[in-house]
Parts: C-alpha cells; structure tokens; sequence
RNA sequence: GCGGCCGUGGUGGAAUUGGUAGACACGCAAGACUUAAAAUCUUGUUCCAGUAAUGGAGUGCGGGUUCGAUUCCCGCCGGCCGCACCA
C-alpha cells in the first residue's frame, strides 16, 4: 500500500487546529483593547458554572457568540468577547461534604479542567481579562458595590418571612421558589420568619417595566416574562369603616361587639383596580392569614377550623388554582363608602392573598368571575353595576360568566353613564375627596432577600454591634475574606461554626466595643448581576477600571439560555440602574438608559435521543448509551453489549441522569473542534433546540473535508481578494452565486438565523466544488467563503486562507462586501399561472413591458392547455414575480 | 383556567411586504470508480395515478378574505413554554 503522491493533501484537523490556535495565542489578536478608535462591540455569553465538564450545551452557546464576535470584527468593530467562571454556589459545598475536600480546591480544579476544552474550541476570546466570581478580587469589589448600594438605600435589613430550603439549608428570593420548590433542590419550602438583607430592587420596578419597552431586540417572550413578573397594577386603597353587626344573637355577634367598643374607628383597608364597580359590592373578603382573620381565629374555634381547611390545601399552585371556593362568615360588617346606611358583610375567603395588596378584596360578583364563584356559592347578591354594549338595562344578567370588559357604568349612583376608564378616575376622585382612601399601584416584584446560610459566596461586610447594631465594614477593612480552614461536620453554616472567624478580633468600626461578624453570605445570584461590567473594567487583582466598564456597556449582543429569563436577567437589570445610581457606572451614552443588555439572544439546547432496556419500565432507571445501541433491519432496537432489546424514548436535553450525553472532548479529538462548532450551529434555527445525531456529526466533517478538498483543488496564482470584473459566461455564473449566497448568509448572521447561512455555505461550497476554471471568478468566490466560513470553523478558514495566499490573518480580513451588480438578471423566468396554478414559465428579459407579457403569456402552449374553453377574465402581471390569468 | 409560541416530505428545516411550497442538509434508492469495501462523485427522492408526457392532491383540521394564502382573519384539534385565584 504506497501513498498515491497526486492525492490531496489531507486535511488533519488534530494537527491544523492547535497550530492555528498557538499563531493567536503567540500573537494576542483576540484582546480587546479599551483605547481602540473603532466603534466597539461587546459580545458576551452567559459565563459558565464550573462544574468541571464542558457540555454540549456550552459548545452551541459560546459557538454562536463566536460567530457574532468575528463577524463584528470582520466589520471593522473593536470587540470585546471575555470569558469567566460563575464559581460561587452550593455544588461546591455539596460536593465538599461528599468528598471530604474543600469548596475552593474542587471549584478551581474544575476551573481548570474546563479550561482547557474551552480554550481548545478555539473561540475568539480575551482570556486576559478571565476572572473567577470566587476570586478574593472579585468579591472585594461587591463587597464595595454592597457598601454603595447600603448608602445609597439599596440595601436594608428586617425580619421577614422567608422561603426556607430545608434541603439546602438556606433562604430563598421569590424568584428561586418555583412551584413551591426550591429551584436547585426541588424540596417543598417552608415559611419561616428570619432576620434578613434585602435589595432594594422594588425602588427600581417602575424603571425595570418601562426599560422593557426600549429593549427592542430582546425576545419579546422575555420581556412579557418579565412585565408579568414586575406585575404591575393600577387601582386605589380604599377604607371599609366597620359598622354594627345586624345579627340578632351569636357568639360572632357578641365578639365584635366587644371589639367595637374598644375600637370606634376600625375598618379594614382593601386594594382594587375597579374602583368604578363600587356600587356592585356585596361582600368583603380577608385572606385566611389577615391579621383580622387571625384575630377572629383565636377567639372564635369555629374560624380556626376555617383556617385549618384552607391550609390543608395543598402548596402546588395548581392545586391552590383549582381549589374550589371556600368562605367563613365573620358575622362583622362594613359601611360602603358611597352607599348612607347599606352595609356589606365581611368574610374570610381562601381564594384572597396575604401577599399581594392589602390581604382583603372587596366582592363585586358581577364583574369578578372569583367573586361571581364565590357568591353563587354562599348566595350573595349579584348586581351588576356595568352595562355592556348592546344590552338592555332592566333585562341585563350576568348569569355564570363574570363581565369584565367595556360598558357604561349604571346602578351606580353619581357614576351613572360614565365608562370604565372614566368611572375609575371619577371614584378614586370621590375617595379621595371623601378620605376614604387614594390611589395606587401595586407590583407584584417583592424585594430580594439576599442572605444566604452558606459558606461558599461573597460574605457580607458587616459587623453586628451590641450597641451600633449592623455596621458596614469600612472600606478600607476590605475584603472580608472567607476562611480557608473550615468544617462541614456540624450542619448549617460553616462561618458560623468557625471557631475564630465570626469574633476574634472583631471589634466594631464605631464604637470600638468587641463584635461580631455577620456569617450569611449574598446570593450568588448577585455575582452574575454585575460581571460583565467587570470584564470591561478589566478586574484583577488591583482592582478595577469603571470608567473603562462603562464604555463598554451596554453588551451588544448578550447569548443564553431562556432559563434565566426572570431572574437573572432581571437581577442583573436592577444592579446596573444601582451600579449608575452610585455613581460606578456612567450610561449616559447609552440609547437603552440604563440597561445591561442591548441585544439578547436565548438559544436552544442540545438533545439526543434516549434508549432503554425492553424489559425494564423506563421510570426504573435502565438507560443505556446510545453508543452501545444499534438498529435491527426491523427498525427494533439492541443492546449491543447484553444482546438485550432496547427502546427508543423521547429526544431530549443531554442529561447525566438519562445517559445521552456526549462528551464535547471526544467529538473535539475524534472530528475536531470546527466539526463540532459546524454541527450545533448548521439545520436547527438557534433559538430551538438541535438534536445530536451521529450522522450530523458525520455530515458536518465530510462538509469541513469538501471545503479543503476545494481549497486543494486550486491552483491559480490570484489571490482570495480577487475580483473578477470581466468575468462572462460560467465564470460570471459563480460570481452571481457567490454574491447572492453572500448576501443571504451575511443576512442570516445579522438575524441570528446560522442555519440559513450554513444552507448558504453549502450552496457555495457546492458550487465551486463543480467549477473547473482556475481563474480570478474561483478565487473571488473562495475568497468569499473562505471568509464566511471564518466565523463557524476558523481553524479550516485560517488553513484555506493561508494556502491559498491570503494575507495576515482571515481573522483579520475585512468582510467580504456584495457587489449588487452581481444580484440582478438581465433576463428572468416568470411564473405563469392559470386560477392561481403554475402551470408554465416565461424566460423573458427583466424589463420587458407588461402588454408584452400578456401576450406571451396566452401564447403559452401550457397555458392554451389549461384554459381550455374558458375564457380569459382578467390577466395580473406583477413585475419580476408572476402572472396570473383569470379564466372561467 | 389565562397568556404566548408553534404545527410544512421518512427526518432537521427553507420560503422578502401575500406571488414558482419543499432551498440546504440528513436518510434512502440507483449508478460510476474499486477484486471488494470505505471514501468520493453522478442521478433521483412530497404523495397518488401513469413506462412517460402529464394529470390530481398537498403546509394540523374546518371556514373566510383575495386574481393568488405556509403567510392575513374566524373557529376547532394537537404540542411546547410561561403565569397561576395578583383583586
């Protein structure tokens, strides 16, 4: 077996890759520098958790944002594309406590563990500004930004009721509690009432709303995600006076008499966005846990049985959605404000929250479907108070369905006539006038608690003083430093157990007396609030530079995951407006104010499909590999090592659990690093999810071999930046492909559609793979993808680029610019249908007139045929697209 | 329950403002090269009827607007995601 020494040289991506990637390296051409002319482009991916494996999912997101940071800079943009480790949270902690070794140790193994494929993937990145969030570096300064944020009236602290991960051991914000359940632990979380530091985020929930409008190339599912979760409300505060119970004679009765002696001016206090359906009340209702029903539970057993049943409904918000309607007549009544002398009755009903507006609602079952649920169940009064269009007054009924839209108020006193819009602004007019209440506007956004019982994140520098109280850490005293030396035998937190750290030492900054630290440490959702401010101000060990941060803001284009669609994107949203209000940050230069993230992109993930023994239930854990399955001609399934048949489950996420992971290391050292970047990117458009498959994988390398086989089969002495100005026959035939699949990919990269763009390459690769010349119209389309190509596989791009004699660097070569000669035909073919049917096609010259066409058209043999004896009603010509004749 | 997105060949998916449905790729089939295989290349591939020319149907289902609908409107069915009694 000789080699044949005419065959091509093969391309061996083992070999090129590292090469190439050493040429960067050696010549840095990836740092971004601060004091650049060029515009600047900040791209960014959401930084990885270091868990210790990079995945498939890592691959597809960083390989996007590696595309637009390329392209960007083949645009002639200064761009900044860093990289850094989220490496604060509990997979440390828990990983500590399983293994015995130490939080800090397993994260920076893993740190660079990951760093290494990472960098082996060959993305355009600026390592020289990597950082870790657990750097002592980096929490020094958020240790400084939590000390701002204190004088600026971000940060307070108070007791609260708490979402309490009994797994985890530790607080959760609103936003972590999904379902019930603590988002990383999945346990049912307790309510507990815990000394807490908070953020003042709901300074902000007006300014986070509005931001949401300017953010035009965010998916309009986040922010709609964010609005609901902002929940915002309009509506008025009103005062329900308590007035006589009616009742004859009942242990009810006689209870609030008692309380009404001692307490004239009571009344209960509720909120509402309809204030105009005042005249429609029948009832009042309290939460289950208002501090009147709590009252009335413990004096009356029978309202504490209530509040018994209404706990025992289960936590799960379907289950509290579906509960049915539950009520308990306190037997106390209330004076309707606008109404002398009518009264309402006052219950406790489990369908009314604690959490949101004032814990009480007042019941206008006409126009309130809960309501219209609630008093078909305990026989109330239904009245309608809103007349819709159309309708008759004295005939009007609501019957089941609760009228909530337009219509002219009626029944209703001084309100009579006026619309909903109107009729609001006329009530809460009257309210307030009457000091009966006033207007406003509730959020659903709660503060976020930020005080986490856990080792392993940024501690909070503050110290607990007998006299002072909480006392900031002056900031000359920072970082407050986590100790090295710690045990996780004893459960709960570990700074709180250390046998010196919390006092030794620790006196308070002012008074002097002995003190104590406090041992919570911040969420580690605050450390991915701001890191990417730091990339800019280039963060290191001295420091860092905001004034350079904020010319790098806002990122331009942000890439991730649609999970952190809530919280993080929204923490991150509140810490930049807190971050410019300190005066850190300076947007002023901004058009998106003050947000972070100009652009965001939420791409897909990477599924693969899942396989499991026959015999066994899939629920009983019998997964297998899917390297270990092969297909029977019979389309069943085996397990090769067993022999065992196997089913094919459903195509979802890589996950450990589930066995269809493929390790990115493998597909690096098997096809190569462009392979693999080829693959997550090409067929599925990138905000849905791709499926890994074998034979994409296969398809994508057989595709990177054509592209050298193409470079390989090039001999001519032009240059890839030639132009073929004269170019005639099949040669002007490439120019004209390569153009126009120019222009389309470069379109699919400004809209994030890759997978348009690969079909694009493809085309262009076909094309030229089919093409004999050895003249200047080849190197001009090379030259062009070999460019286009640069972005998706820039260690094939640098190795075509090189061999076929183009200067510098490709990651240096201007984009490649479309030559709108090359888009238009002299002549075109004309669609010709008959009723709407293509039935034939006209090659015709593009400017010909229409009567022209017309004629030509009817002439048509086909055309003849398919109009048969009908006659011709009517003939639509639209220029450069189609004609249509109307026969019948 | 409410809101949003989506539904196109065997598969992933294309399709400017409504204008040739199925680009491109995977898979499959046939062929070339080869002793053979792999690799590569060529051709074909929406479905039905037909050797073919050609004809008919066709973008989840049913209607509508239009000369013309994957695209716009109405009503269903199915899937995914978010919210979940927020007054």
């Amino acid at each position: 077996m000789s080699e044949n020494p005419n065959a091509p040289e093969k391309y061996n991506a083992a070999e090129v890759e590292p090469r190439w990637q050493s040429v960067w390296k050696a010549r840095d051409v990836y740092r971004a520098h601060d004091d650049s002319d060029k515009p600047k482009f900040y791209a960014l991916e959401m930084f990885p958790y270091p868990s210790g494996r990079i995945h498939m999912g890592h691959v597809r997101n960083y390989a996007m944002g590696d595309v637009v940071a390329r392209y960007k800079k083949a645009q002639g943009f200064e761009v900044l594309h860093p990289m850094g480790w989220d490496s604060f949270g509990m997979p440390a902690e828990n990983a500590a406590i399983a293994t015995g070794g130490h939080p800090k140790d397993w994260t920076y193994n893993n740190i660079d563990e990951m760093r290494t494929p990472m960098q082996r993937l060959g993305f355009a990145l600026d390592w020289s500004r990597e950082f870790a969030t657990s750097d002592v570096a980096y929490y020094k300064e958020q240790q400084r930004i939590f000390l701002k944020f204190w004088e600026k009236g971000l940060v307070y602290r108070k007791t609260a009721k708490v979402n309490w991960d009994p797994v985890d051991n530790t607080v959760l914000a609103n936003e972590q509690v999904i379902d019930g359940k603590g988002w990383r632990s999945g346990a049912v979380v307790e309510q507990r009432d815990m000394d807490q530091w908070f953020y003042k985020i709901t300074n902000y929930a007006e300014d986070l709303l509005k931001g949401l409008d300017g953010l035009d190339r965010w998916p309009e599912k986040v922010r709609t995600m964010q609005a609901n979760w902002i929940g915002k409300s309009e509506g008025a505060s009103i005062w329900f006076g308590f007035a006589e119970n009616t009742e004859t004679s009942s242990p009810k009765k006689e209870l609030f008499d008692e309380a009404l002696a001692t307490d004239q001016d009571g009344g209960i206090e509720v909120f509402t966005t309809r204030p105009d359906t005042l005249f429609g009340a029948s009832f009042l209702a309290l939460s289950p846990d208002h501090p009147y029903s709590k009252w009335l539970a413990n004096n009356l057993p029978e309202a504490e049985a209530f509040r018994a049943e209404c706990a025992k409904i289960g936590t799960s918000e379907a289950d509290i959605a579906t509960a049915p309607k539950l009520g308990f007549d306190t037997g106390l009544r209330v004076k309707h404000p606008f109404v002398e002398g009518a009264t309402l009755p006052v219950w406790i009903a489990n369908f009314v929250l604690m959490g949101y507006g004032t814990g009480a609602v007042f019941g206008c079952p006409a126009h309130d479907q809960r309501d219209l649920d609630f008093a078909r169940k305990y026989d109330l009064p239904v009245k309608a108070v809103v007349l819709p269009d159309g309708e008759d007054a004295a005939t009007y009924d609501v019957g089941t369905e609760a009228y909530t839209g337009e219509g002219k108020l009626f029944n209703s006193g001084f309100l009579d006539g006026l619309n909903k819009s109107k009729g609001i602004k006329a009530a809460i007019h009257k309210i307030t006038e009457m000091d009966f209440g006033e207007s406003v506007t509730n959020y659903r956004l709660r503060d976020w608690g930020v005080s986490r019982q856990r080792y392993w994140g940024c501690p909070i520098p503050v110290i607990k003083c007998g006299d002072c109280g909480s006392v900031p850490v002056p900031e000359d005293q920072l970082p407050v430093e986590l100790p090295y030396d710690i045990s996780f035998e004893k459960p709960g937190n570990p700074l709180d157990h250390h046998p010196t750290w919390k006092s030794e030492g620790v006196t308070c900054p002012t008074c002097g007396k002995a003190a104590e630290r406090e041992t919570d440490t911040l969420d580690t959702f605050g450390d991915s609030s701001w890191y990417f401010a730091a990339f800019g101000g280039s963060l290191s060990a001295d420091g860092m530079d905001w004034d350079a941060a904020s010319k790098w803001l806002p990122v331009d284009q942000y890439v991730g995951g649609v999970e952190h669609a809530v919280l993080h994107l929204l923490y991150a949203r509140f810490f930049t407006r807190g971050l410019i209000d300190c005066g850190l940050l300076d947007l002023s230069h901004s058009q998106f104010g003050g947000e972070p993230f100009a652009g965001l992109f939420t791409q897909g993930m990477v599924t693969h499909a899942t396989y499991a023994l026959a015999d066994e239930s899939i629920e009983k854990d019998s997964w297998v590999l899917p390297e270990d399955v092969d297909a029977n001609d019979d389309g069943t399934f085996v397990h090769l090592p067993t022999g065992r048949p196997v089913i094919k489950g459903d195509i979802i996420k890589m996950s450990k659990s589930k066995k269809n992971v493929v390790d990115p290391n493998e597909i690096i050292q098997g096809y190569g690093a462009d392979v693999a970047r080829w693959f997550v990117l090409s067929d599925s458009p990138p905000e849905r999810d791709v499926e890994w498959t074998e034979s994409g994988v296969i398809g994508a390398w057989r595709f990177s071999k054509k592209v050298w086989n193409v470079v390989s089969d090039t001999t001519s002495a032009e240059g890839p930046l030639a132009v073929a100005s004269d170019a005639s026959g099949d040669a002007l035939e490439l120019r004209k492909l390569a153009h126009r699949a120019l222009e389309k990919l470069t379109a699919g990269i400004e809209a994030f559609r890759f997978n348009t763009s690969v079909a694009q390459i493809y085309e262009l690769t076909n094309a030229l793979s089919k093409y004999k010349g050895q003249d200047a119209a080849r190197m001009e389309a090379l030259g062009i993808l070999i460019r286009a190509i640069a972005p998706f596989m820039p260690h094939l791009a640098e190795e075509c680029w090189s061999k076929v004699g183009g200067e510098d660097l490709v990651y240096h070569a201007p984009w490649p610019v479309v030559d709108p000669k090359m888009l238009v035909d002299d002549t075109i073919t004309l669609p010709l249908q008959v009723n709407g049917k293509r039935r034939s096609e006209l090659n015709i010259p593009k400017d010909m007139p229409k009567d022209e066409i017309e004629k030509l058209a009817l002439a048509d043999e086909a055309v003849q045929r398919s109009i048969g004896d009908a006659t011709v009603r009517k003939i639509i010509v639209v220029p450069g697209r189609i004609v249509n004749i109307v026969a019948k």
